[in-house]
DNA sequence: TTGTTTTTGTACCGTCTCGCATAAATTAGG
DNA sequence: CCTAATTTATGCGAGACGGTACAAAAACAA
């Protein structure tokens, strides 16, 4: 995706004055707006139709921007993995205890998964993607690639608590992320069919409790 | 669905001979059917000529069957759910340990969402619902009326099992239910996306350790 | 001004969608 | 036999679907 300049290589920031029309829409705006889309509807229940009226655009620049619905969709999720992602490093930047990362983790989810109140709308990707994944291999990959990397990463944060005691030593890290990882797809699935924001802390901190609790001591 | 008989109330069991052409379907078999099209495809994703061909009825016998496309759709989700539930009392027949049912359990689920080997399926019910949950109220009320279901199933064997000692007397045994429900879940995603047996029999192992060993002791 | 480039807006194409109308086929009742 | 009841089979129709062709519009370059 490296854009070719004729001759000096500008900062590819600002994308700043191009030859023609200047387009009337802001590409990152759009594909969050069409990500409101596939979240209501899913891939497949999604229409060109809604995407265009979702997104603002008329259906040759939906086209000329992001390729064909597929590739609209891979893009939507590839985005919000991305912010998601940055949204979790954010967390870690006072490097804070496990339970306490724990906990602003599930938070943050929630606030995400419960973003519009009762009309819930759940975690983009494990509401939408699994749907379509028998069916399309480049979202069945994606979507493995992205659960891999959530217990991947929460298991270098586990490993790292365990060395500093917070988790018991006998632990096995990565076996302990895949619990966490569970609870977070499960809080997906039940924010989805408008579980409570109340219910779902309790099961977060019951989960927190039981990863933790796997700790130093306990009778 | 009561069926008026003339006079006399017959047993509905084989619906005997009725009085015009016999029906070349066996509707159950042919919900299976349909329910395997949906499971690849997705509610949405699926046409009314696929379910055509799945079944190996002609249009107008399926909707005489079973209704429209959403109809049929929510049958299946009964189905299934009938299904499940029925295997896993079966796991209770020889009244086993909680250790020993959580076992069978996932090895169950395990069966089902994988079978075909590595064309994976997942969960029927966790891989499709919720795409079309929020476009559709009966999906969404089936969905969460599927999971409170089995919270409260497993919140009741891990109650039982905690006054017998298998579970830390302390434990509160609807949020380890909700954690053992969370496991299914991740498995159900997981399986959708290729993940092997082997590594998901490993996470099962780990959580039902981690749920039964919030037992009697452990150092 | 006159070209060049890029985006916009409209309108359209062929295909597929769901659901149903209608008639033939096959059974039981009388 | 004839009639009633039920399922099968063919096929259609109105609309929605994804995707694109084409020309007008709006900027820059010269």
């Amino acid at each position: 995706m490296v854009q070719k300049r004729s001759k000096v290589a500008k900062p590819e920031g600002d994308e700043q004055h191009r030859r023609g029309r200047p387009r009337q829409y802001d590409p990152d705006h759009a594909l969050a707006k069409a990500a409101g889309a596939f979240w209501k509807g899913g891939f497949a229940g999604t229409s060109l139709d809604e995407l265009v009226v979702a997104t603002g655009m008329n259906r040759p620049s939906l086209y000329a921007a992001f390729g064909d619905k597929h590739e609209l969709y891979l893009k939507t999720l590839e985005r919000y993995q991305r912010k998601s992602r940055a949204k979790t490093l954010e967390l870690l930047a006072d490097d804070p205890p496990l339970r306490v990362f724990l906990t602003r983790f599930y938070d943050g989810a929630l606030e995400i998964y419960r973003a519009g109140g009762d009309d819930a709308r759940g975690c983009y990707s494990i509401s939408t993607a699994p749907a379509q994944a028998t069916v399309d291999t480049a979202v069945r990959a994606f979507l493995q690639d992205s659960i891999r990397g959530t217990d991947s990463f929460l298991a270098d944060l586990i490993e790292k608590a365990r060395q500093r005691g917070e988790v018991a030593a006998a632990a096995n890290s990565l076996a302990l992320a895949q619990i966490a990882t569970a609870t977070l797809h499960t809080i997906a699935v039940r924010s989805r069919v408008g579980a409570s924001r109340k219910e779902l802390k309790a099961l977060a901190a019951a989960a927190i409790d039981l990863i933790c609790r796997a700790a130093t001591s306990r009778g």
